[in-house]
DNA sequence: GTCTATATAGCGATAGAC
DNA sequence: GTCTATCGCTATATAGAC
C-alpha cells in the first residue's frame, strides 16, 4: 500500500546534499533516527522492520546489513535515546543560591524532562512487558540511578553545612524525585492531562519543593 | 508441539464436577481466567488466542463465540482485574489510633498492593504503548483516583482536629502515595529487587510515613 | 455448542541481481 | 553496498463436520 515509487527512479539526491558524501554513515544515521522514532511511538512489537526501512528511505536489507537483527537495532536505539535524554552535567552544586531556589531549579528541569513526550514514550517502552529485564536494567542505570546519585552530590554541601538534616542522602534524593514526578506524572502516563500547562506545572513543582523543605530543613533545635 | 491429546477422547469430565452442569458459564469463566493470567504475564501482543484457548482447555472458536474478538476479550479481562484488585473498603477513618500508626497501616497495605506481582503486571500492561488511552483512563478511575480520594477522606478528621495542617487534601494524598511507592517501586518495575524482603519494605514505609509527618504535622505555632 | 482444519495476512530474515 | 522478490513462521479469524 506504499508502492507509489517508480522502481527506475534513482534513489540518490534524496537523502543529503551532495552525491559524493559517504552513503554509509548517512544511511546508518537515518535508520537509527527512524528506528528511535518508531520504537518510541509504537513499541517493540508494534514496529516492523519494513516500517523502519520505509521511514528511513532505504531498503530492508540495508537495515539488516548495518544492524544485525531487530533486537540489536532496538538496543542501539535505546542506548542512543538514553544518552541523549539525560544530559551529562545534571545539576551544579550551587551553594550560593538559596536552598529553595536551587531545589526549584532542579525540580523544574527534572519535571520538564520526565514530562516530555520522548521521556513518556521511553518509559512506556521500558516498562512494557515485552521488554526484557536486561534492557530495563540498562535503562535504570542510564537514567534514574544517575539522577539520584547526582542529586545526592548536589545536596551534600547543604547537609554538611547543617542547612538540611538528612540521614540517608540517596533515600532523600529518591523521595524528592518521586514528589516531583508525583501523581501528575502518573496521570500523564495514563493518558490524562497530556500537555500540562506551565502554570500547573510550576505550582506542582513548588508544592513538592516546599514539602521537601518542610520535612528536611533544619529543625528548631540546632 | 502440544497435540498429545487423542482426538477421540471425550472432552467432558475434565472441567468441573458433574456432566449435567451448564457448560456455558464454566467455559466462559475458564476463558476469562486464562485470558487474565496470560495477558498479565505476556502483554496484549505477546498473548495469542491459541494460547488462551489452550490454557482454558477449550478450542479457539469457543473463545471467539463467547467474546467477539481479541480486543473485546482484553477489555473484559481488564475490567475483571481492576474490579478485583482494588478492594471496596480501602481504609477506615480510624481516628482513635495514633496518626503514625494509622499512616503506617495504610502505607503497608498500599505498598503491598502495588508491589504484588499482579499489580506490577497490571501497570506494565496499562502503561504499555499498545494499550489504548481509553483503557488507561478506565484503569486510572478504577485504581489511583479511588485511592487518593479514599485517603483524603481518611485524613480529613485529622485536619479538622488540627493534628494535620494540609491545605489541599487531594494533593497531600497523592504525595503520600508517591512517597510510599517511591523509587523502590520504580526499581521493581524495572526488574530490579523483584521480591523485596519484608524488613526493607517496612523500613521504606516507615521512612515515607515519617517524612510525611514531618512535612504536614502541626507546626509549632497552634 | 463445540471441535478440527483452513484461509488470509503480516512480519522477520534471506537469496540473488545490479 | 544496495535493491527486489521470496521463504518460513506465526497469529487472527473463519468454514464445515459432529
Amino acid at each position: 500500500m506504499s508502492a507509489a515509487r517508480s522502481p527506475s527512479a534513482p534513489p540518490a539526491a534524496r537523502q543529503g546534499a551532495g552525491p559524493g558524501r559517504p552513503k554509509d554513515l548517512g544511511k546508518r544515521e537515518a535508520i537509527l533516527t527512524a528506528a528511535r522514532l518508531l520504537f518510541l511511538e509504537q513499541g517493540y512489537n508494534g514496529t516492523s522492520m519494513d516500517g523502519i526501512a520505509a521511514a528511513a528511505g532505504v531498503s530492508k536489507l540495508t537495515v539488516y546489513s548495518h544492524f544485525g537483527d531487530k533486537e540489536a537495532l532496538f538496543n542501539a536505539a535505546v542506548q542512543a535515546t538514553c544518552n541523549q535524554l539525560v544530559p551529562e552535567t545534571l545539576f551544579v552544586a550551587d551553594t550560593s543560591a538559596p536552598l529553595r531556589e536551587q531545589l526549584l531549579g532542579i525540580g523544574r528541569a527534572f519535571f520538564a524532562l520526565v514530562s516530555s513526550d520522548a521521556a513518556l514514550a521511553t518509559q512506556r517502552i521500558m516498562l512494557s512487558a515485552s521488554t526484557e529485564d536486561h534492557i530495563r536494567r540498562l535503562f535504570w542505570q542510564a537514567g534514574p540511578a544517575r539522577m539520584t546519585a547526582a542529586l545526592g552530590s548536589a545536596l551534600a554541601p547543604r547537609v554538611a553545612s547543617g542547612e538540611l538534616q538528612i540521614d540517608d542522602l540517596e533515600l532523600a534524593a529518591g523521595q524528592f524525585f518521586c514528589l516531583i514526578k508525583g501523581e501528575l506524572h502518573s496521570s500523564m502516563m495514563c493518558g490524562l492531562t497530556s500537555p500540562v500547562c506551565a502554570e500547573v506545572a510550576e505550582r506542582h513543582v513548588a508544592s513538592s519543593v516546599d514539602m521537601f523543605i518542610r520535612a528536611y530543613a533544619r529543625p528548631m533545635r540546632p
